[in-house]
RNA sequence: GGUCCUGUGGAGCAGUCGGAGUGCUCGCCGCCCUGUCAAGGCGGAGGUCGCGGGUUCAAGUCCCGUCAGGACCGCCA
């Protein structure tokens, strides 16, 4: 080793040992006679105090190496601020082992350069502590989950990132095959139906910290390449795999965020959670729920509102506390933040702070009768605005609701950052109305009816619901997984109720299906968006803080410049414009669907 | 695919009603300085105002297009 001790570890009990260190000239203070300099390195900062004449071509971020001995500071030059603020290094020797150029932007912990900047220059953002903060936390979230998983007798396996097309769900990227030309393999979008096979084979715990893909638009929380924590159980109910889920969080918080999540975790149904709050991912750090008012407004005159209750449809508001008091200008920014949303508008009622009257151009539209209760109905109070949202399908307006609510906490102030709000959300609908009129899983097609729906879910594939689960983190899904389907007659029934005949589940999911006819035990899993987590733990507010080397937006990496153009030669070799084979009895030659675990 | 925000010496910003590349903090270069910790003092260098076009006597500023970064919707669980 160069070194002999870590920077910042160095306390007052150290003074008169003679130590080497090795880091950074994170600052210089330069007074001629005597010159300062912050060293850092991995462990933090020390102070070094250097008389020599070639200390003064120091510059920022030169890597050096001092031998010195530790010294407590002369009185009343200690400095508080520091770990090792007790002690300097009186330097001996100094080697510059390595000179830096001058820095395309600041390592300092109080600036911070523009996004593109900070990931063309990565390796020098991650010098600062924050950044480099946030991926020693990762390591350790990491390390935590492998003790949980280890200790509960779970074998971490690898997939393959070389897989097949998976045409349903989002977007796949694709890899030409050299040996192979016209033909692709596809990157995973998860490892699901490995882990399934994984569970056919009696693995029955496997877990991995797996690499998914998804050509998909980019978000804050979203990026082309991502990470699941992935988990799949054998012999287990939904209530194992939620245990399990409760078990890695509170490890996670108790250890990461100094947070004891209260257990077990409230779980709110899938309809419940629409109902009150509007989403399927509710933040429960504050109130502002949902009021249903189909059945109170029902025979109003106003054609918003009757239009959507005739049609069998939903009315509801939300109430915003003391947003009479906004401006018109502000009532009206409510519109466009509607209609940017896709909605028409957002009715509104305010009720006077002083009188309690109600105000605004819907109050002229409502009568006296269903003014008159308004504010009893929503639990509004005097000064309170009323949203409202009205829509023949009944979840659209609720999700619009769900929107006013968050922007409500937003702009009222009401979100307690420090807070930390769990929430399992269960009994999912199995289904949902593709725009074709027929049926989708809101899942995967291998998600399991509850008990109660096993038998008759074809009955009503509206209401019937799945042994599926999501845990949400302050209005975020960091994971969601489900109990699968093992018998071979309700996967049929699954398939008949999709619209996927036998031929197309032999084609798509062949080799699954297959594997099921082989004693498939009952088995049930979850998928944790690893990247959101350690994101939400780390107090960021993107993803691409808590990954070494993100992309941009466009999916460029501006490090690497990647992606860039093929060659010629590249382009023959690789087989990109070769022609497929007609598929000799091949089964998948329209590539398998691969569903798809929920979260991220 | 759509809506919105941002782009000004190396970094972060300000730049009014359209009137000279103007200003601030940091960094950089030189000199001074023996107890600082965002050290301090003096001096200096550094600019295609993202790019292209338009309006105008005159554009960092207004308009159109485009590129890059970001937020959101669609998409994606």
């Amino acid at each position: 080793m160069i070194r002999t001790h870590d920077a910042g570890s160095l306390r007052a009990g150290d003074a008169g040992t003679t130590v080497t260190l090795a880091g950074w000239v994170a600052r210089r203070r330069d007074h001629g006679g005597v010159i300062f300099v912050d060293l850092r390195d991995g462990s933090g900062v020390v102070q070094v105090v250097l008389r020599e004449e070639d200390a003064h071509a120091l510059r920022n971020e030169f890597c050096v190496k001092v031998v010195g001995e530790v010294t407590r500071r002369p009185d009343g030059n200690e400095n508080p601020e520091l770990p090792t603020g007790e002690v300097e290094v009186t330097a001996d020797e100094l080697t510059v082992l390595s000179e830096a150029a001058p820095l395309p932007l600041p390592v300092d912990d109080a600036i911070t350069a523009s996004d593109d900047l900070r990931l063309k220059y990565r390796y020098l953002d991650l010098r600062r502590s924050g950044p480099a903060g946030a991926l020693k936390l990762r390591s350790r979230a990491n390390q935590i989950a492998r003790e949980v998983l280890h200790a509960r007798d779970f074998h971490e396996i690898e997939t393959p990132t070389l897989t097949r097309s998976t045409p349903e769900g989002a977007r796949d990227f694709l890899v030409p095959v050299r040996l192979q030309p016209g033909t692709w393999y596809a990157l995973p979008q998860s490892p699901q139906l490995f882990k399934q096979l994984l569970m056919v084979a009696g693995m029955e715990r496997y877990y991995q910290i797996a690499r998914c893909y998804r050509d998909e638009d980019f978000r804050a929380d979203r990026q082309p390449e991502f990470t699941q924590l992935d988990i799949e159980m054998s012999f287990v109910t939904q209530e194992d795999v939620i245990e399990l889920g409760e078990e890695l969080v509170a490890r996670l918080w108790a250890e990461l965020a100094d947070y004891t999540v209260p257990r077990p975790i409230p779980q709110i149904t899938w309809t419940d959670a629409m109902n009150r709050y509007g989403s399927d991912k509710p933040d429960l750090r504050y109130g502002v729920e949902l009021t249903e008012l189909t059945e109170y407004l029902r025979g109003t005159t106003f054609r918003v509102f009757a239009g959507a209750i005739d049609a069998g449809g939903y009315v509801g508001a939300v109430v915003m506390p003391g947003g009479a008091s906004q401006t018109r200008k502000e009532l009206d920014g409510w519109q466009d933040w509607a209609k940017a949303r896709g909605a028409r508008g957002l009715a509104y009622v305010v009720l006077d702070a002083e009188t309690g009257e109600p105000r605004g151009p819907v109050a002229k539209n409502l009568s006296a009768e269903h003014l008159g209760g308004l504010g009893d109905a929503v639990g509004a109070k005097p000064g309170d605005a009323i949203f409202f949202a009205a829509a023949t399908d009944r979840r659209e307006a609720q999700e619009l609701l769900g929107a006013a609510r968050i922007e409500i906490a937003k702009r009222s102030g009401l979100i307690d950052e420090s807070a930390w709000a769990f929430c399992w959300v269960v009994d999912a609908p199995m289904f949902e109305r593709t725009d074709e009129g027929g049926w989708s899983a809101v899942h995967h097609p291998f998600t399991s009816p509850n008990a109660e729906w096993m038998d008759n879910f074809e009955e009503a594939p509206d209401r019937a619901l799945a042994y599926a689960y999501d845990i949400v983190v302050n209005g975020n899904e960091v994971g969601g997984g489900s109990v699968r389907i093992h018998r071979g007659d309700v996967q049929s029934r699954v398939f008949d109720l999709l619209g996927i005949g036998a031929d197309e589940a032999q084609d798509k999911f062949g080799f699954l299906l297959e594997a099921f006819r082989y004693g498939a035990p009952p088995h049930a899993g979850i998928a944790i968006g690893w990247d959101r987590l350690c994101m939400l733990l780390s107090g960021s507010d993107s993803i691409r803080e808590v990954i070494a080397f993100p992309k941009s937006r466009g999916g460029l990496d501006p490090l690497t410049g990647a992606p860039t153009p093929i060659t010629a030669q590249q382009r023959q070799e690789a087989g990109i414009d070769a022609k497929p084979k007609p598929a000799a009895g091949v089964p998948g030659t329209d590539g398998v669907a691969a569903p798809v675990e929920s979260s991220s």
